[in-house]
DNA sequence: CTGTTAGCGCCTTCAC
DNA sequence: GTGAAGGCGCTAACAG
């Protein structure tokens, strides 16, 4: 049977008052704080976090939503946000939403429930209705309409990190190919920024955006290689997504990097102990989670915080574009 | 304020008692249930986990414990274990170990705190003297002394069927790469029927097991592979530990699958929409998650379960070996 | 069927 | 500094 902290306070010879105290760090005498912690130690006790957390509210707990965890980028936030939080003694609650809402707003009600203290949501779905400043919940790479707090890469610098390694690297007739939803999110900043740094660089610039979800992107790809033949350098908006293009173009039998050179999005490693897949613009995701953690516990804490945070990105060379001399 | 059970009885005209039976689907007086129902959604009333869970001593939560997420065939293997659990209305929580066993530990002790309802675990460290009997935990891959439940992948017909694949391409020298802990699992299997196999076939196979962690797996496989230059066809422990046998051989100037065919183990795909890796033993991670899942809720109920289950492999074809005309 | 009530295990005043 | 007692929000048993 499981013990109780009454049944401490009684091998204890003391009152249960006592005995919370000890488990608190509360003040007590030397003599009495030892024998509760003999009695607590025969007895295995273990304060049950419920009747705990029925007093005080808080359960150290916080949910991670996310599309799914079976994708490198996703994989690897979590596993950091999953540090971060274990640090500050919390505990986390792994959503898969495979972007479907119910399934977000489920988790959502947890708070109200008081099954989490708050949030960390990486959501692509419809919940703005949902989302209230009142809700401890930080986004990540996408912004509400309503003050919510979020943290994102700088999508914005990274476009125009991508079509200056290009350029450096002696592309002259560029590309952008990627995809994109409807709802407003910073990736869009991409593509945007990308096209923008090209033309003032000088370089032709065309465009592959198609709607997601795509259904064949492989062949879309090929389909534009070969109505735009002078392209020699492409920037896709994510890592995996280059990995098609380059699929696509060896299809063509051209060589990457020798004829076309390809720069990803995102930085993904499978694991800690691997490459990168391509030539790409690196998401700083271990302080992007470093980051949602932080303004969250403050968040929980009643501190105000800032509600933008961006974070630097870098370009990390691959074997997918030209070695540069510098 | 949080509005409470009794804000909604009161309400609705009602007693505490019909309430809870209206949440708890009860049969309840359809007049009653209504205005409990409207009474509920009028003060967007949520029942608070914290207070049923000192009365039911149930969770509906369950931890995941393993290495790190950061990893293809963990993160496949979380996201299966969140889907079968959330159909059962289950929640999870995330542990990344990195093989640290007071971490495990800190989780297996959730248990007793009432915060979980029980275990899942993929964990190499030493952490038998906790798990008991009575400790709702199922083991993956893992056994332990005691009679611990615990789901795994046919490993031995693993081997097996890549030694026959291998000899079925045409290969007369294998060669098993790979490395190996202290603590007993399931994988070492891998290695033992591949090779038991391999010899029954009248191949020629030679063995790279290495102590882990391994420094530079890559350069020792050049050398082994120096040494051991008739090797046509090799069977590594990992997908991963494949990818890195390939490097080596491209160093060395031979071709995949050409010169040396590669057979890796695990099935890894970096996302549900991507391919296999390389030719590989595939770990049937779904099923293997659905069914750690559904032992672990029969031992929370309180039903007997069978201690061990073997699932099947199957033999993936990807680019690393050749094609075979049957 | 339904209202009332006694705890679940803990924290937190409150007198002592 | 410490023991006793009330109550957090809910469920379940009981009496109506």
């Amino acid at each position: 049977m499981k013990a109780t902290m009454k049944d401490v306070a009684k091998l204890a010879g003391v009152g249960v008052g006592s005995v919370s105290r000890v488990i608190n760090n509360v003040p007590v005498k030397e003599s009495t704080a030892s024998k509760v912690k003999a009695a607590i130690k025969e007895l295995n006790y273990e304060p049950d976090i419920y009747a705990r957390g029925l007093k005080t509210n808080k359960t150290q707990t916080v949910a991670l939503i996310l599309p799914t965890v079976w994708h490198p980028f996703f994989s690897e936030f979590a596993y950091y946000v999953e540090e971060a939080l274990e640090e500050k003694n919390y505990k986390m609650y792994l959503c898969n939403s495979d972007g479907k809402s119910a399934k977000e707003y489920e988790y959502i009600q947890m708070v109200k429930q008081n099954k989490v203290d708050g949030i960390i949501g990486i959501t692509y779905s419809d919940i703005d209705q949902y989302i209230s400043t009142t809700l401890p919940f930080v986004s990540i790479d996408r912004y509400f309409t309503e003050d919510v707090i979020y943290v994102t890469a700088d999508n914005i610098a990274g476009g125009k990190i991508a079509a200056n390694e290009l350029k450096k690297r002696g592309a002259k007739n560029v590309a952008f190919i990627g995809g994109h939803q409807e709802i407003p999110n910073e990736t869009k900043n991409r593509r945007k920024h990308f096209q923008l740094e090209a033309e003032r660089l000088g370089l032709n610039c065309a465009v592959l955006d198609l709607n997601e979800p795509i259904s064949d992107l492989i062949s879309e790809v090929e389909k534009f290689l070969i109505a735009h033949p002078e392209i020699d350098g492409i920037f896709t908006i994510t890592d995996l997504a280059a990995v098609d293009v380059i699929k696509a173009i060896k299809k063509l039998e051209k060589r990457v990097p020798e004829d076309i050179q390809v720069i990803g999005f995102d930085g993904l490693k499978m694991t800690l102990a691997t490459e990168y897949l391509v030539s790409t613009i690196v998401q700083p995701v271990e302080e992007m989670a470093k980051t949602a953690v932080a303004l969250l516990l403050d968040v929980i804490q009643g501190k105000g915080t800032p509600s933008r945070t961006v974070l630097p990105v870098f370009f990390a060379e691959g074997n997918t574009t030209k070695n540069v001399i510098l």
